[in-house]
DNA sequence: CCGGTTACTTGACCTGCATCAAGGCTAGTC
DNA sequence: GACTAGCCTTGATGCAGGTCAAGTAACCGG
């Protein structure tokens, strides 16, 4: 687990309380939904949301067509939300590091249209959508938020779009590389040191590349001395340098 | 112009009231926004919606980083929307047809992400974020049916994702030529005939692939006679060796 | 610590689509 | 109805990244 959890008491009893974070002690603070709300509407945020025990790697936190109930914030690990094709083939949408939610694809038709499972042990916050929406109707703060929240997935999803139709095998792992840095570093940790949470098939598979393909560039990319890779370990070597390979501006918010 | 507008009186005088259209009794019912709102609530959102002079050929909707103020219900004509990357490439990021809502992108930073053109004569129902925001407050049904807007626009861009990800040429063209037909089908229109309103320019930039790959395509298509393709009037002739050509089930909705 | 499994890397070769080039068609304009 | 600019089609050629193959390194359960 690479961002270990406040210590919230023995881990083998099974009531909820053992994973009891409260928003407004919560390490993400801002970056996760509560961003800009009074301190009494995020305890009524707070009310709604249930934490269970966390995930194991592999483990599943909804499937395809299970019924749409909540929404996800990550509080620790990391996930990727994939759909799988008509003819059984997988196709990875994103991944979902602490602070970002998971899981609104599935308001549309009230089932979820993807799969989301846990690429490390992870702890989520679940919000009950239905409640969600009762206290959005209360809260226009809270309302606003989750329309931005939104529409910020469909930003990030277009961005994905012009970068599968438009951009090489070498500027695609470049801006993924820049992304997660970025993220990395609205958290507060390394934006040039971390350890990537997804295998290279998994990279491959969100990118539109095969895992050779994305081995072969992440081996150019040392040679050049732009990152220094070890299996998993990323270390960003000349960040100019990589936003030139990537060619694209990636956004820091 | 492809769909013919309920005529609404002369045209040259510049006042509002020459396109209104109310909401109750628009041909596009339920297709659009006030989906499952009761005629009271209809009229309140009747209200807020601006019905400004229709669009011609070329003009646009809105800009990239435009101040984001409202998103847009199409009523007649289409638009596209695309956006510039760093490099000063267009990337096409969606078509919208009468009855579908544009600009919802901008939620997130509160200016455009996109901009939306007209592919032809176009007309669309503005309604302004902000009074959509407070009467979502006062009606949990539009509430959740915005909800749900913006959610189905994210699956969407997900399957296009996965389209260009995954799929060959001729999967594209045949996806798009599929989503085009259920969209008509949507409106009652024919799911066979129809006319494509871009040009072969923007089908190959929406789908990662050049005007010659997309023109191949559409001969090839029409050799195996499953496409009767004349300029740009498309003839589905064989729909179930289209639907084999996608390997995607389109869904219908 | 070992054996097996899965993940990753590297090389050789191949192919689907891009690129380059040229000619035909269409719609808009006067 | 002729003129022109942009749009579309078709052919020839090249290359980025896919595919196939083989080897190596990390991980895991016993």
């Amino acid at each position: 687990m690479t961002i270990p959890l406040r210590d919230t008491g023995g881990a083998t009893r099974r009531c909820t309380h053992d994973y009891q974070v409260s928003c407004s002690n919560c390490r993400l603070g801002t970056i996760c939904l509560p961003l800009a709300l009074e301190s009494d509407a995020i305890d009524q945020l707070d009310e709604i949301i249930q934490r269970g025990r966390p995930l194991q790697k592999g483990d599943h936190l909804y499937r395809e067509s299970d019924d749409f109930k909540s929404v996800y914030a990550v509080r620790s690990g990391s996930l990727k939300a994939y759909r799988t094709t008509d003819d059984g083939r997988e196709q990875v949408t994103g991944f979902y590091f602490p602070g970002e939610v998971i899981g609104m694809d599935g308001i549309a038709k009230n089932s979820h249209a993807c799969s989301a499972k846990a690429l490390e042990t992870a702890a989520v916050c679940e919000i009950p959508f239905s409640s969600l929406r009762d206290l959005s109707l209360k809260m226009p703060n809270l309302q606003h938020h989750f329309f931005k929240l939104m529409s910020r997935e469909i930003t990030e999803d277009q961005q994905l779009i012009t970068l599968l139709s438009k951009n090489t095998a070498e500027e695609r792992i470049a801006a993924l590389m820049l992304s997660i840095s970025s993220r990395n570093a609205r958290r507060k940790l390394s934006a040039t040191n971390f350890r990537l949470p997804m295998s290279r098939i998994d990279i491959g598979n969100y990118l539109g590349l095969t895992v050779e393909t994305v081995s072969r560039v992440f081996s150019r990319l040392q040679k050049l001395e732009v990152l220094q890779v070890s299996n998993k370990e990323i270390e960003i070597l000349d960040l100019k340098a990589l936003q030139d390979v990537a060619n694209v501006i990636i956004e820091t918010e």
